[in-house]
DNA sequence: AATGAATGAGGTTTCATTCAT
DNA sequence: CATGAATGAAACCTCATTCAT
């Protein structure tokens, strides 16, 4: 083991100590969902890392920069989820993705992420470099969606489908606003009722 | 000026009084779009309304107060909008709904309006108070939503009404969150569009 | 007193609101002698002008701001010190010069004094802001000593007559520096070999 | 290499702590200069000395003792200048001081000497650790400056020579704080009159 | 009725120092 | 020996709120 340390030492700490930043990435994202950005203090931040307060100073140099890491992050994960359609076959996208409606309701009605997506959203609205992270990762999804698109209604003009994905991003984006009015909502019905706007909005 | 103010007394100094009441909430969203719930101190908007910060408390018990104030207007402001469909005869319905989806974009994409809906909802998913005032509006719009539809598709189940209801819901409350990370929209294309999902949802 | 605090509303206020800063000044430079500028914190200030740290705040914009406001009232101080000779005759001046030397040396071997001089020195070395002030105040003392300097010694070349005030200058500054390296100081036979060198730099 | 380290074990490693001792040394001299004594950090410090905070803490007990040690090798550098005097024979000893007089104000306006002895002198003002050693320093240099008196004006008083080395000494220390309140000083006139000063002085 | 003054609690951040490796 | 990690104390500052006038 000793011998493993020091040989992994070039690595081995670089990699213990990405860790621990997004151990206490985790632990903000934590506290930001029970209080805000501005509510989640670095102590109670600190106290759900179970570490020292001063500690954190050591992997984000102030609170400004563990929000937009988390930022950040959002912004990527939500990316990696259009990856996986490189590798889908053009004639099954559309009921592939009919298929997908009902996981995707469940996913943004969970009021955890649903809390955080209006946090980042409420920060970037005020924050300038917030938001233009934000903007950023809205430019790179639009791309991401235009390929998609492009290969589900190919006989669509391209800013017809720029604006139909748009609005189907936005039945989604609206979910979890809703999560938050509408606590009980018959999935069910939701997803039967959105797959008829898929279709509509994906048929020429 | 002392005989009139106690000639109006029943009335006059209420009057004048929840006017005050209103300019201070009117300043108060002023601060909070640009600074969010908990950014806003009590200092700027005592400022921005031009009185002193001790005269706030005349009117309102505490900053939690104000906050509850401006969420409760908002949600009334919009149970507002329903009651113009009272005197539109059924036959127009359709037409109707699809002649103010480019209005109804053009007022969700309002910057202003996005980051103060925004801030309300975050609050709300943390602040339990806030949560019940925001999910109580939900109903009330929801049974507003209910009469609407009953005439629009009378012949779908009511189940469904309501789920198609909820759907039309999101898309506009995407818009709010769709247009921070992508600001330069083009409206006309996205009405279009829209206006295909106005009418797939509305048609048995 | 009632009446007479409504009468005086406009400047009264103003008044006592400068006595606070006053004595806020007063605590600072007693804590500052003490701990010197970064050694004296808002805490112990506070305790020592009997307020609370946060009504401090009230009078200055931060600690920074009271420190600057230390030292322009330190340079103003030694300022109004040259006024007196403007009602001396010629004549006078250069035995009205040794007179003082005596009270000068008690003056800046004071070690309250010397303490806070040195300390406003040794910020200005590195602070900007500092910095800047205390130039700005020697220029003046410059231009003071100017003008005693043309009455005192005519004959001397203008340059000749800066040079010489800059030196005598330097004694009365080198008194504080030498008061801490040693506190017991035989201020008599100082005050003679003074007395030798402002006669020798005033002679032609 | 090992076996190099033990050969010199006694010696040579003993002159390499006191190399590390002084290369920290220097590096705080310099962060000091910049920030003062409490304004520089040890993470400052290790920075500039190109190693670890905990390795500093190897060589030196506390913050606090890298500056007790600063003050003294500063208050033993001013020493050493006086031993160039005991090879001047007597006759030359006054005129030899009137030839150094320009090279000492170009050595006390050094802006970097002067900050860094202001900073002492407003530490000894305060520390009383610090004071005692600028206080001892003093002793052993006003002995020096006796013997040296002694040979320049044997003549005068011994209360009297010291009275006078005290007042010439007052000058150079003055030099320092005039170079920060006076930037632009005409160097050779200001010889001119020091010359004066001393030649006042050292005549019976 | 309205205000300026005052405050305690709590915010983020930095610091000198210790310890395990 | 030298280091990175960790920490508690304390720094400056802001805030919502209360009170005397």
């Amino acid at each position: 083991m000793k011998a493993d340390s020091s040989k992994m030492k070039c690595g081995g700490v670089r990699v213990e100590r990405e860790a621990r930043r997004q151990h206490i990435l985790e632990a903000t994202v934590t506290c930001v969902r029970a209080s805000g950005f501005h509510g989640a203090s670095m102590m109670e931040i600190a106290k759900e890392a179970g570490i020292s307060v001063s500690a954190i100073y050591r992997y984000f140099a102030s609170k400004e920069a563990i929000i937009e890491a988390i930022v950040a992050d959002d912004a990527a994960d939500i990316q990696e989820k259009f990856q996986e359609w490189d590798t889908t076959p053009d004639c099954e996208l559309v009921s592939r993705l009919c298929d997908i409606v009902e996981p995707a309701i469940k996913r943004n009605r969970d009021p955890r992420r649903a809390a955080l997506s209006l946090e980042i959203l409420a920060e970037a609205a005020r924050n300038p470099r917030i938001g233009e992270i934000v903007r950023q990762a809205g430019l790179n999804q639009r791309e991401l969606r235009g390929k998609l698109w492009r290969r589900i209604a190919p006989a669509l003009s391209s800013s017809t489908q720029a604006a139909r994905a748009e609005v189907l991003a936005m039945v989604f984006d609206g979910l979890m606003s809703q999560s938050l009015s509408n606590p009980n909502l018959d999935e069910t019905s939701i997803a039967d009722a959105i797959r008829i706007v898929v279709r509509a909005l994906m048929s020429s």
